[in-house]
This record gives C-alpha cells, structure tokens and sequence, in this order.
DNA sequence: TGGAGTGCCCAA
DNA sequence: TGGGCACTCCAG
C-alpha cells in the first residue's frame, strides 16, 4: 500500500496525478555533530596490522567527545566501512588529507593508555623488527578491563623511597664498576652496563638495591626477567629493598583483571617499579631512569609473536629514547651483550679475578670416554663417571644436597654416530634423529624429530660408520639410576614432566633438574654433576655453545664456593671452549670467543640478520620487490622443517622455505626499512600469501 | 560492516 | 539502452 487515506480518489471525481514521492522524513544521520573547537582532527593509530596502511589515519572529533578524546586515549572509528579500535595518538587542527574527515565515532576510555613516550617506543620496536605498530601496541598495550578502570585509586600515592643508608647497595662493591653504576643512577646520568654476577650471588636483591637508587632519585625502573620462577624470586626482593608500595609484578598468567590493574598503577604513577617478564619491557613506568634485563640469553625473553622483538632489544631502544640507564645482567654474558661492551656503548661490571676465586666452586671436566667411566660397576650402571660418582659422594657425606643437571626432555634422545659422534641427522630433512620412546624389549628405528620419517640403513655423512649410540639420557631414567646408585639418599626431580621445585632444604639429598628448573639449595649444594654435555654442545644450533655455557654456569652458580668445599663435575671433554670457560669461571670471555667465531662466520649478531619465512613464490617474490641495501647478502631459501606454522596460513600446506638476508650492522636499519616497505608494497597489491620477517632471529639456522 | 564503483543481465 | 542487482574494493 502506498500513500494515505487522504490521497485516496473521490468517488465520482477524476483520478488526481499520482503524488509525488513522498519526502522521506531523513532521520539525520548522525545526531547533529560538530567538529570540537579546538583542535578537532585526532591523529589515530586504528589497530589495523596491514603494513601498506601503518601509519597514522586522521578523524575529526565532535564536540561531544572533545574532552573525551584525550591522546593516548582508547577509541573507535569507522575504517574501511567497519569499526576499529584505535589509540589516540595526537590532537591537532589541520589535516594532511584531502578528503573528508570521518567523525571518531566513540572514545572507549578516556584514560591516557597510549603516552607519546609508549607511542615512540613502540613505533621505534615496529621500525627496528620490520613490524607495525598495531602489531607492537598489542604486545604493549593490556586489555582493558573496565571495571578495574573505574576503581578508586589506591589512597596513599607512593611516598619516596628513602635515600639508601651508606651500607645499602653494598653488595655492589664486590664488583669495582658497580658502586659507580649506582652513583650514576642516583646522578640521574644514562649509564649503560653489562653485568655479569658473581656465583652463588643474590642477583634478585642487587637488582633491587639498584632499583632503589634510582627510585631515590625520583625515576621510575624497569626489570624485566625470563619467567615467573624469577619474578617470584626478584618480586621478594624488591618488596623487602624498595617496599611493597613502589613495586608492580607484571606477569602474563595473572588474569585480565589483575593485569590490567597493576599495569594501570604504572601508567597512572602509583607504582614506579615494573617488574616482570617479557611484555613489561614496554611497562608505562613514568621518567624511567633504570631499565634492566636479567638473563637476556634465556630465549624466553623474545615474544611469541609478531614482530618477535627480544626485550633486551626493546630496553635498548628504550634506553636511546628516554636517557634511561640500561643493565644487561646475567650469571654469563650473551654475544649480543659482548657486543655493547666492545663497541664502548656499555661498560662491564664484573668482578676481579681473586673474587671469582672465593665465590666460584671447583670444576672438573670429564670426558665421556674417560676410562674411569668404565672402571667402577657402580659408577658405570648409572652412567656417571666415577669422579662424579666420588664427588656426590663426598657432598652426601657432608650432609649437602647434589644437583644433577639432565638436559630437558625435549633433546632427548639423542643418537650421534658411535665412531665420529658426528650427530645423527635425518638424510631428508636434516632434522636431528631420537629414538622412539616405550620400547625397551624391542627398540624403535631412529627417527626424525622433524619430519618423523624412520632413519633406515643409516650411515654417518661423515665417516660412513652404521654404529649409532645415544649421546644423553632421559632424565627421568638417570634420576632412577643415580637412586639406585645411592640407596639410602632421597632423589627428587625438578622439570622434565615433575613439578620445578623452588628451593631444597640443607639436607642430603640428589636433586635431578633440567636446565631452568634447577631449585635453589639452602646453604648452596655440595656438588653439581652436569651431564650429558656433549649433546648440548653438538645441537646445531647458532646458540648452542652460548647456551650450554649458560645452562651449565646457572647450576654451578648454586653450588657452594670451592673454600666450602664446592665441586662442580661437568661430562665433556675439558679443550672445548665451553667447558673451559666453566673450569675458568669466565663467562665474558666465553661471550668475547663467541663473538669473534661469529664474526669469523658472518653470524648475528657480528652482522644483522633477517629470516624470511614463507611459500617459495610469495618469498621470491618479496625478496625481488625489496630495494635491499647494497651490502645485503641473501642466503637460501631452504626448506623449513615440515609442519612449520606459518601465521595467517593455516590452510595452506605448501612448504615453508626460508632465506636468510644478512647486512654489516650500521645498514641492519635499512635492511629493515626495505624488508618493511617490500611488504607494504605486497600489501598494497593484495598478495595475501604472507611473508613472515624475523630480524635477528634467536636461532637462524 | 557502509558506500561507491563496476559489470552483468534482462526488460523495454 | 538503461535500470536493477550482486559483487568488489576502499581504507581519514
């Protein structure tokens, strides 16, 4: 039906013309807006992660939500016909563009979670790892909880901290820099420094205590640690030197809630001290004058997701743009961290020679063939040479725990050819071989842990021998072993599938741990027996000296000194450069090797280093399309290891290849800016096959 | 998740 | 030939 009962003809009369269309009554679109009178266009970083449109989009801003739209605001707007959510990254009055201006359509919150400073640091993160910046504000940013928003805040503001007594900090003067850094954090002067602590330190508590200097000093700190063992740890400390009010833990597993209202005491001031893992290297601690990062070689410190920055990276950057002093700290020194030491831009805080000698346990290597291995029946049934054997024993005797360092469960097993110990390889893949587990009676092929492919009629690429041996031992098995070996003594296990144990009492016992899960011993442990050495040190991965370097010195560092009657057994042969470095307690000479080998080899981070991961086209494809500095060095592209997940190609099971672009470092800025710009320009012409860029991968190979 | 532009189909 | 409709593309 149309029109009214008004339009209707009369009887008898002639047929009106039709009527016009009726006006539609226009509901005005929008409620009548207009643009706020000062400053009306917002510049918005819509959280959009497409790199052809990372950069900031510009909306005017209605009257009604001028006082609302504050920078650093939360908002939503209208792009590309859906709404998104955006930061509010700046108010202006002009505009760059051309056309007509969206209205903002809604402020989610008025609270300032985006300041310049967090803005600055995130786009700098997103520039440096060829990422953007909705991808890093994600990694930045929390949800928001709204309830927690609208709680009252905490009454009392932090008072200050009181200045340090002279005894305070006085941990600091085992190390001849250390009283210095501290000096310089209370002089508010951007000191950089690469600390390597002493063993058996309370690394927590000086961190604490450097933490207080500079919230003395009236800055804020940072410290960001590898996992929630360690922030448990650091989190004690720092409430008992800084005080329970200054201090904000800031970990993944809290729960939104709680997340969200402990980053907002940091974001609104009430809190100056942020600690916690990977995430909080980005903590909005207001005026930071300390930024720390613990252990910087644990590979948990590299986000998950993309651009995969590694904290210690995002508090360098961070350290560059707020004059904040840096700490790269740990029991051993990264090549990374080698590399701020040589280059000058950081200054070493280690300790003397004659100091490490009283803290350090006695170390001795031995290797796996070494006769002793087979002389004692006791010795040989639980796979522990005999001076390992002969060094527990003497701890158990002097009523000491033992640490037993077993690799984790996901190296093991693994075989190595039984003549050469040329590590067994998968002739397909390259991926390493294992054995199957569950088949004592009747044991499996060696198979890939790649591919999964069976290794039959396997022979060494080196020396064509058949003969394969297992080079390490599950650790539940030697955990076994070593009991029956020491009847009367309590095992207990930590990791590798049994609870990590936080501490041990005094008491005898053998403690069983994996690498990381290694429980603190009251009164340090008599001995340790680090085994299976060898097959750290044969994994092919770049870190693989690094990173057996570090897993050995965090467990030696729980052991009581070499005065106390310390020992430390580690089974390896004693001339690799590792073991060495262990037997020494040398752990920045370790990194100064490492780093010279890298050089030698043209590895990161001697030079600066992208992986490309992708289906082959889509990877040619951006490596023609990307204006590569001149020096650029492109490597591969080879096959990645099948079932690798590429992001946004869950359907897709093409192969991933990857190739390895690798620059001097002054051009690794540009490397990045080309790789960034090649995939707005893929972007741009809509090839969604993705590419994923990873700059200075923790392990490239 | 809206509006504009494009192209195809079918009725006149 | 042109109007209607479905579909794609743009991105403030």
């Amino acid at each position: 039906m149309s029109g009214s009962p008004g339009d209707e003809a009369l009887p008898g009369m002639p047929s009106p013309p039709p009527p016009p269309p009726p006006v539609v009554a226009r509901t005005p679109k929008h409620n009548e807006r207009l643009p706020a009178e000062r400053n009306p266009v917002a510049s918005v970083a819509v959280d959009v992660s497409l790199p052809h449109l990372d950069r900031p989009f510009d909306y005017r801003v209605p009257v009604q939500l001028d006082e609302a739209a504050v920078v650093g605001a939360r908002v939503r707007v209208r792009f590309a016909g859906r709404m998104v959510d955006g930061y509010v990254l700046d108010r202006t009055d002009t505009t760059e563009h051309e056309g007509r201006l969206q209205w903002l359509d809604k402020v989610v919150s008025s609270e300032p979670v985006l300041s310049p400073e967090l803005a600055t640091l995130c786009r700098t993160v997103a520039d440096r790892y060829a990422g953007t910046l909705a991808d890093v504000l994600r990694l930045a940013l929390p949800p928001r909880h709204a309830r927690v928003e609208k709680e009252p805040l905490p009454d009392a503001g932090p008072g200050p901290v009181a200045v340090p007594g002279p005894d305070a900090g006085s941990g600091w003067a085992a190390y001849p820099r250390g009283p210095a850094f501290l000096e310089a954090l209370a002089g508010h002067r951007p000191a950089h420094a690469v600390w390597q602590a002493l063993p058996g330190e309370d690394w927590a508590r000086r961190l604490a205590e450097a933490a207080r200097a500079t919230l003395a000093a009236d800055r804020g700190a940072v410290i960001v640690v590898p996992d929630r063992r360690d922030l448990d740890r650091l989190h004690a400390a720092c409430v008992e030197v800084v005080g329970d009010e200054h201090v904000a833990a800031l970990a993944a597993d809290l729960g939104p809630a709680e997340r969200y209202r402990r980053w907002l005491a940091v974001s609104r001031g009430r809190k100056r001290l942020a600690i916690g893992t990977r995430a909080a290297a980005f903590a909005p601690v207001r005026d930071p004058g300390l930024l720390v990062v613990w252990d910087d070689g644990d590979d948990s410190h590299t986000e998950p997701r993309a651009p995969y920055p590694h904290a210690r990276d995002v508090l360098i950057a961070r350290a560059h743009t707020s004059g904040a002093a840096l700490l790269v700290a740990g029991i051993t020194r990264t090549a990374e961290a080698e590399v701020l030491v040589r280059s000058g831009w950081a200054h070493p805080v280690v300790a003397e020679r004659a100091t490490v000698r009283e803290h350090a346990p006695r170390v001795t290597a031995i290797g796996e063939d070494d006769r002793q291995l087979l002389r004692d029946p006791t010795a040989r049934a639980a796979r522990v040479p005999s001076v390992a054997f002969e060094a527990a024993r003497a701890a158990l005797a002097a009523a000491r725990p033992v640490l037993v360092q077993v690799p984790r469960r996901g190296y093991l097993p693994a075989i190595a050819c039984a003549q050469c110990r040329e590590p067994a390889r998968c002739r397909h893949c390259h991926g390493p071989l294992g054995i199957p587990a569950g088949t004592e009676d009747v044991p499996a092929p060696p198979t890939c842990r790649w591919c999964g492919r069976p290794a039959t009629n396997y022979r060494c690429p080196a020396c064509a021998s058949p003969r394969l041996r297992a080079t390490a031992v599950g650790a539940g098995r030697t955990a076994e072993e070593l009991g029956r070996a020491f009847p009367q003594t309590v095992v207990r296990s930590s990791g590798g599938g049994s609870t990590i144990l936080e501490t041990v009492d005094a008491a005898p016992a053998i403690v069983v741990a994996t690498p990381g899960a290694e429980p603190v011993a009251d009164g340090g442990y008599g001995a340790a027996l680090l085994l299976d050495g060898a097959a750290l040190l044969a994994r092919p991965e770049l870190r693989a000296a690094e990173e057996t370097v570090r897993r050995w010195f965090a467990a030696a560092s729980l052991v009581r000194p070499a005065p106390d009657g310390g020992r430390v057994v580690v089974v390896a042969e004693s001339n690799l450069p590792a073991v060495q470095a262990l037997v020494r307690w040398d752990p920045a000479g370790h990194a100064g090797a490492e780093l010279d080998a890298r050089t030698e080899l043209g590895l990161p981070p001697a030079v600066r280093m992208a992986a490309l991961d992708g289906e082959p086209a889509a990877l040619r494809d951006l490596v023609e399309t990307a204006h590569l500095p001149d020096a650029a060095d492109v490597l591969g592209p080879v096959e990645l290891p099948p079932g690798t997940r590429l992001p946004g190609a869950e359907e897709r099971t093409e192969r991933a290849e990857r190739t390895l672009v690798r620059v001097p470092r002054p051009v690794g800025r540009d490397l990045a800016r080309a790789l960034a710009q090649a995939q707005s320009i893929r972007g741009a012409r809509r090839e969604r096959e993705p590419v994923r860029i990873l700059l200075d991968p923790h392990d490239p190979l």
